[in-house]
DNA sequence: AGTTAATATAAGGGCAACCTAATTATGAAA
DNA sequence: TTTCATAATTAGGTTGCCCTTATATTAACT
């Protein structure tokens, strides 16, 4: 009857989306930020710097925002809840995966531990959502996995997409309507001058993906030969 | 990623309010409202206006409120959504009563319609909660049982339970921790004076109601002799 | 080193939903 | 009919989260 809401909403968006757009070690620019939230940077600063202020996350001035564990505890939880309801909405629903995603955007507010746990068991503990991203455990540890990104892959390379990045209904749509997911066998067949358009063949069919959205499919390659 | 809110949540909650607090024909003191919501009677006044303009409802001064037929149809969406999850999160996440109602609360204001419609099927179309209230149809119609409060009865009368008047957790939990479900027989044993508690035999069990407690469980009169 | 584009901050507002305190209107009962 | 509790309204605030416009600061590039 009364919601709580130990913590705002929007503050879950932020942090959510600030995990989602991390990437191994870079800053988050705050202007990244406000464009996933599609607000001004103006207000995106402001919260950024409440957010600061409740020990969340850091941020440099002119180079970008890193949250802190506390941060990424949140945030793991958000992701969690995220993911978990994909796993239901997709799995017992049955519904796509544009829906899927829009709808787990709202549930994962609503959550407490005690349901994220029962869906959790319900499911049966499941370790990714459809996408292929990781559901982060309870604790909330949340490890940036280091994937390739399919627009980093030259012509005749090879692999498997891992996940989806997913930040956004759309994109999804998009995929989905492809039939591309987790688990796909993909190898690049030509790309496009001025780094154009992809030729991808993706089991046994051949798609032309844009570089926006390629850089949206984290790839494992096949003969995984690279030196860090 | 964006939440449309079509429609506010607090703008939900009165109206979920109201149609829960509606007994047949009579009009809903702005006073009540004010109290279920833990809200001045000033902010509800407010809020009732606006509903008002917004022809959900029509208030009487110094009477009362009373839905028109669009505030139904929008309260019985909300009661359908709250059912509909009372029944996932009792048979599946198999969570108690007060977490069942709970959280219920939260995912009712999150859910659209094909989420809804999904759920319903995926429970197989139920008809009632787990509390025995009527789940209203994808098109809204609600209609207002008309049932008699275990508070009627007098000693020596009894009946089946057929639902808990769900407004409030607490209550639930109180009932859920006796075992007085739908479907429950009861019989009056006793009344304190002062229209004091009752004692009950439920299934076998003698227990000790409040007046309070007894007028939000709702009995079907087992030799049902009353003349309207 | 100097210019420019990106970033940050300051100032002033808006809107939804709440609040308290004070006042006025109503209707039911003495 | 007067009285009085209940109900409604008026006035003035607060908070969260967003906005625009304008100004300052910094990074980065020629």
């Amino acid at each position: 009857m009364k919601e709580l809401h130990e913590f705002a909403e929007s503050e879950e968006m932020y942090l959510k989306t600030i995990a989602e757009i991390s990437r191994h070690g870079h800053l988050v620019p705050v202007t990244n930020i406000a464009e996933r939230l599609r607000i001004s940077t103006v207000s995106a600063s402001e919260m950024v710097h409440r957010l600061q202020d409740r020990g969340l996350l850091k941020h440099t001035p002119y180079k970008g925002v890193r949250l802190t564990d506390d941060g990424w505890n949140r945030a793991g939880g958000i992701l969690r809840r995220h993911r978990l309801w994909e796993c239901f909405l997709t799995e017992h629903l049955e519904l796509p995966w544009k829906l899927v995603h829009d709808f787990a955007c709202q549930l994962e507010h609503v959550s407490e531990d005690a349901l994220t746990d029962a869906l959790d068991k319900y499911l049966g503990l499941p370790s990714f959502c459809p996408h292929g991203n990781p559901i982060p455990p309870s604790q909330g540890v949340l490890e940036v996995r280091a994937a390739t990104p399919l627009s980093d892959l030259d012509v005749g390379q090879d692999g498997t997409v891992l996940c989806i990045r997913e930040e956004d209904g759309e994109i999804l749509e998009y995929l989905d309507a492809r039939r591309i997911r987790p688990g796909c066998r993909v190898r690049i067949e030509e790309i496009a001058p001025y780094d154009g358009p992809r030729s991808v063949l993706v089991d046994e069919e051949t798609q032309v993906l844009g570089r926006e959205v390629a850089e949206h499919i984290l790839i494992e390659l096949v003969h995984d030969n690279e030196t860090e």
